[in-house]
DNA sequence: CTGAAAGCGCTTACAG
DNA sequence: CTGAAAGCGCTTACAG
C-alpha cells in the first residue's frame, strides 16, 4: 500500500522543462537561472516532493547507510555507543542499519553478507564472542570499509576503536593497593576474551609494579561473564583458607554477584573485602554499597568509530590506513572501595 | 573506496546469455532449463556474486527496510522491544533502520521525513513525549504504513501494540489490597502522558471497586519520572500527617528512587511501606528489597508490531483495517510488596 | 541557461 | 527455453 511519491518527472511536465533542468534546480547547480529555480522549487514544494534518496543512492553507487553489527542491543554500554554513532552517523547524512549476532558467530557471518548485500557503505561491528576464525570477516574487508568498535581483534586488520583496558584495569588494581589492600582476586573471562585478557594483561602488571605476589588461587575464570557467574566464583573465593581482601571483577554484572554474595555472608564491603566492577552500568549506583567501576564512554566510542568509518567511505584515496584508537576510561570510586 | 561487486552482466558475458537469463536462472525461474541453471549458479558462485538487493528494490519499488523511531535506545524496555523487531523483521527479509528522537518533536518529525526519503516502506515508531500535536505524523500515514508501539496515542489512527497498561496497574494495585494495604499512594507522570493516564486508571477504578477512598493527597505527579522525581515524591509523601502505607511508582526507576529514600529513613519494606514498580527492568532484582513489578514482554510486543507491520505492507489491499493489540504484562511478586 | 541521452543493476512483459 | 527492450528515479557528461 505505499502511495506514489512525486518525482522530479512529474514537476518536470507540469513546468513543461526537463527533468534534468528540475534536477538541477533542485541542487542548486550553478547553471541553472534563479527565476527558474524559485519556479522550480515553489511547485516542488506544492507536490510535496521529496528526492528518492533511494534511486539517487543506486545512481550515485552510494547509499549513505552504515550497517552495525552488535553482540547484544540489550546492554547499557552498548546502547550508548549506538547512540553515539546515530548521532555522529545522522549530523553527515548517513543512515544507520543495526543487527544483532546474539554472540553468534554464523549469525554475524549472515550479517555482513546481508549489509553488503544491502549496499551499505561500510560497517562498524563489536565482534561476538568466541570469533576465532576469522576468515569471513577478512573477506569483507575486500569489498568494503569496516571498523572495529569494543570488541575488537588484532587478527583482522583495519582500524579498531576500543578502550584502554589495560590501563584501566592497572589504574584500578592501583586503586586498591592504594587503599591498602594486598590480596587481590580477578574474576575474568576466558582466554579467548580479548577484552577479558587486557584487563588481566593490567591486573598483573599492576600487581608487578607494587611488588604483589601473584596467586593463582585467586585467578578464576569462567566463559560468558554474568552476575550468576560473579557468585559462583566468589563462594569459591569465601571457601579459601586464605580469602582475599578485595576483587576485581571485569564486568559490571559479575561485581553485582560478587556484592550479593559478600552481603549474604555479612562480609563488610570494603573494609573486609572490597569490590571493583567495569563499565559504569547503570547497576552500579542502584546496588549498595554503589559500586566503584570505570567508566567507558559508548558515547565517545560509538562517534569516533562512525567518524573514522565515513572517513573511509569518502576518501578517494583507496589506503587511508588503519589506526588503532584508545579511548580513555575513568575510574568512578564509590563505597564498595571507599567509605565516604 | 567501495570495491566493485560481480553484476548479472559481468556472468551474462563470460556465459554468452543474456542478463535476463542470468537473472531467471539465479532466481529459479521455471523457463529456465536445469543445465543453464547450474552453469549460471557455479559461476556466480565463483565469481563470488551477490544481488545487488539495492538495485532490486529500486525495481521493485521496494527496498525491504524497515524505520523504527524510539524516544531513548538506552532504555533496557526499549532495547527488548528493538530485539523483537530486529528477529521478526530478519526472519521475514527486511532490514531495519533504526533511529533515536531523544523525545523531541521536532526531531521525531525530521527523522519520519527522511525514513520516507530513504524510500522505507513502513515505520514503527513509539511516540517521544509530548507528542500533542500529531499534524506530521498524520501526513505519514498518508504515504506509508504507519505503526505505533508502546507510546501510542488515539489520536493517530492507525494500527497499535501495547500493553494493557490500565488492567496492570489494576492488578498491582489489587495485589496491594490483598496483602492488607489500605491508603495507597501513586506517583505518576502529568496528565499528558498517555501510559501514565492509563496506569492512573487502573489504580483509579482498583480503589474504586474495593471501596477504599480516594486521596489527592497521596496522588503525586511529575514531568518526565525517573529515580531522582521518585525521591523527592518520596520525601513529600513521608513528610504527611497521614503517611500512605503503600507506593504504587508508574516506572520502576522512580520505585527505585522509593526505595532508596524508604531505606534511608529506615521504614521496613514492605511492613511499613510496600513499593511496587513498573516494567521489570534489570534494576528491580539489583535494588534490595527486590523490586515486585509489572513484566512487559518487550520482545513480543516488538515482534508483533514488526509482524502486523510487514503485513500491511505486503497488503495488496489498501485498507486491512486498524487493530489495537493489548500485550499481556504478568505482576512479578518479590520482596518489596510480599515477604518470603 | 536548458535539454536529450545514457546509465546505475536489476526484473519482467512481450516476442520468438 | 532464451533474448531484446523498457523502465524504476535520479544525475551528469555532452551538446547546443
Amino acid at each position: 500500500m505505499k502511495k506514489e511519491l512525486t518525482t522530479l518527472k512529474q514537476i518536470a511536465k507540469k513546468l513543461d522543462l526537463s527533468t534534468s533542468t528540475i534536477s538541477r534546480a533542485l541542487n542548486d547547480h550553478p547553471d541553472i537561472s534563479e527565476t527558474t529555480k524559485k519556479k522550480v522549487k515553489k511547485i516542488a514544494q506544492e507536490l510535496n516532493y521529496v528526492p528518492n534518496l533511494f534511486a539517487k543512492g543506486f545512481r550515485q553507487h552510494k547509499t549513505n547507510i552504515i550497517g552495525v553489527i552488535v553482540p547484544n542491543i540489550t546492554h547499557y554500554f552498548t546502547t550508548t555507543i549506538i547512540r553515539g554513532i546515530l548521532e555522529e552517523s545522522a549530523s553527515k547524512g548517513y543512515r544507520v542499519i543495526v543487527s544483532e549476532s546474539n554472540d553468534d558467530v554464523i549469525k554475524q557471518t549472515e550479517m555482513l553478507k546481508t549489509m553488503m548485500q544491502f549496499g551499505v557503505d561500510g560497517i562498524l561491528m563489536s565482534l561476538s564472542k568466541m570469533t576465532r576464525n576469522v576468515e569471513n570477516v577478512l573477506q569483507i574487508l575486500n569489498s568494503l570499509p569496516l571498523i572495529l568498535f569494543d570488541k575488537v581483534s588484532n587478527k583482522i586488520p583495519c582500524t579498531q576503536v576500543r578502550i584502554n583496558d589495560e590501563d584501566a584495569a592497572y589504574n584500578a588494581i592501583e586503586h586498591l593497593i592504594n587503599i591498602g589492600k594486598k590480596r587481590i582476586a580477578i574474576i575474568k573471562e576466558s582466554e579467548f576474551s580479548y577484552n577479558s585478557e587486557k584487563r588481566f594483561a593490567g591486573y598483573l602488571r599492576a600487581l608487578k609494579e607494587h611488588n604483589i605476589p601473584i596467586d593463582d588461587k585467586i585467578i578464576l575464570s569462567c566463559e560468558d561473564i554474568n552476575i550468576e557467574q560473579g557468585k559462583i566464583l566468589t563462594n569459591i573465593l569465601l571457601s579459601l583458607k586464605n580469602r582475599p581482601d578485595a576483587i576485581f571483577a571485569i564486568t559490571d554484572s559479575a561485581a553485582i554477584g560478587v556484592i550479593k554474595v559478600l552481603k549474604k555472608f555479612n562480609i563488610k564491603i570494603p573494609e573486609e573485602i572490597a569490590v571493583i566492577g567495569f563499565s559504569n552500568s547503570s547497576h552500579s549506583t542502584i546496588i549498595e554499597p554503589q559500586l566503584t567501576t570505570i567508566d567507558q564512554p559508548g558515547n565517545r566510542i560509538g562517534k569516533t568509530a562512525a567518524n573514522y568509518l565515513i572517513e573511509e567511505i569518502e576518501a578517494a584515496n583507496e589506503s587511508i590506513g588503519n589506526k588503532t584508537i584508545e579511548i580513555k576510561t575513568n575510574l568512578i570510586i564509590r563505597d564498595s572501595t571507599f567509605k565516604v
